[in-house]
DNA sequence: AAGTCGTGTCATGCAAGAAG
DNA sequence: CTTCTTGCATGACACGACTT
């Protein structure tokens, strides 16, 4: 435990325990294994009144904002225990991710029962003008008066940059090109199936992957505009074509592009909501194109979607996907035939 | 897509131990 | 001895993976 030094500092600043007041803007907590390994840490009776928290009840909560960058993340104080008031701060798993992918030294070392230490990262609250707003950061980050909401780029500071970040032509989205994920092979043989009735409303499943589909085909036209922007041949975007919807279904792709030295793309996108990881479902008609034209065939896969997002995660497998994906058939086409087919 | 189940997240509260 | 921080247990709930 950090030993608590009350200081009659003149002019603003003191301590307490893990936490630090600079001044009547800024307050320094010394990270613990609450911090990383939790969602949350104590608030000190002294350094409540930096909160403007005193006033709490025991029950009471108040919720507030801890803006890192331009992202934005919901917390709260509570006051708990009536017979030992006390407060905390606590924050969501979205906020904790966010340590941890900072520091995952530290979460590895608190992991290991690590002992504590006055060595551990340090996490900063600035008052904004905003009630119950604070903008954080971390360890040595310069302070800097001025708000960094307005640069963009900070949004997405802990993307690799091995990574192809994009954007549309009004800035509004970003298209982030990540690696291709390494997929265990789909198991041939799996447990014996069982046979269990189930209710399936086909209509709305239908209209809910058509909605979705058409978003993510219209996100990856954007994504091929970007490119061509950026390659500086703005000129050729009026060759990217909506196969799908100006030619219909059966080509085996949805869109047609260019590249940047003009040559041609047949791209098929497959949008899910899930994840990275998640297995999508392509018909033989598009398995063949990639076959057969593999030298123009891009399969742009579009994970963790959401329209209303302005970030839009994707990969890209290139080629024949004989070779480059594990698949397995879900679905047969019959027709009735007389008892002994198979001689 | 839907049902089931396992895992993770979150809210809550208690106990141990450090510090005053 | 009292106060307080910190760590963690527990239960409810949410979410995602798996299976069909």
């Amino acid at each position: 435990m950090v030993v608590p030094k009350k200081r009659a500092d003149p002019v603003f600043e003191y301590e307490f325990y893990s936490w630090k007041i600079l001044s009547n803007l800024i307050a320094v907590k010394q990270m613990d294994k609450s911090s990383f390994l939790h969602h949350g840490t104590g608030i000190p009776i002294e350094i409540r009144s930096f909160f403007d928290i005193d006033s709490l009840s025991v029950g009471d909560k108040r919720q507030i904002a801890l803006s890192f960058r331009t992202k934005s993340f919901v917390a709260h104080f509570e006051m708990l225990n009536e017979n030992n008031p006390r407060t905390r701060l606590l924050w969501k798993s979205d906020f904790q991710k966010l340590i941890q992918t900072k520091f995952p030294e530290w979460v590895e070392y608190f992991n290991r029962n690590g002992k504590k230490t006055s060595d551990t990262p340090t996490l900063k609250f600035l008052k904004k003008n905003i009630a119950n707003e604070y903008e954080v950061e971390f360890n040595s980050e310069s302070y800097s008066e001025t708000s960094s909401d307005d640069d963009p780029n900070h949004e997405l500071e802990l993307i690799p940059d091995n990574f192809s970040l994009l954007k549309s032509s009004d800035n509004s989205i970003s298209y982030l090109q990540t690696e291709s994920p390494d997929c265990e092979p789909i198991a041939s043989n799996s447990k014996p199936k069982k046979f269990v009735g189930r209710k399936t409303d086909y209509i709305t499943k239908n209209q809910k992957n058509t909605v979705i589909g058409d978003a993510g085909e219209l996100a990856v036209i954007e994504i091929e505009k970007a490119i061509l922007r950026k390659a500086n041949a703005p000129s050729m975007i009026e060759r990217i074509e909506h196969v799908a919807k100006t030619q219909g279904d059966g080509l085996g792709y949805d869109i047609q592009s260019v590249t940047p030295d003009g040559k041609i793309k047949y791209i098929e996108v497959k949008t899910t909501t899930s994840g990275k990881s998640e297995p999508f479902i392509l018909s033989e008609t598009e398995f063949t194109c990639s076959q057969e034209n593999a030298e123009k065939y891009y399969l742009y896969r579009l994970y963790d979607f959401d329209k209303t997002k302005t970030l839009i995660k994707y990969f890209v497998i290139e080629g024949d996907l004989t070779h480059q994906t594990s698949r397995k058939p879900i679905q047969f086409i019959c027709v009735p035939v007389s008892g002994n087919s198979e001689t």
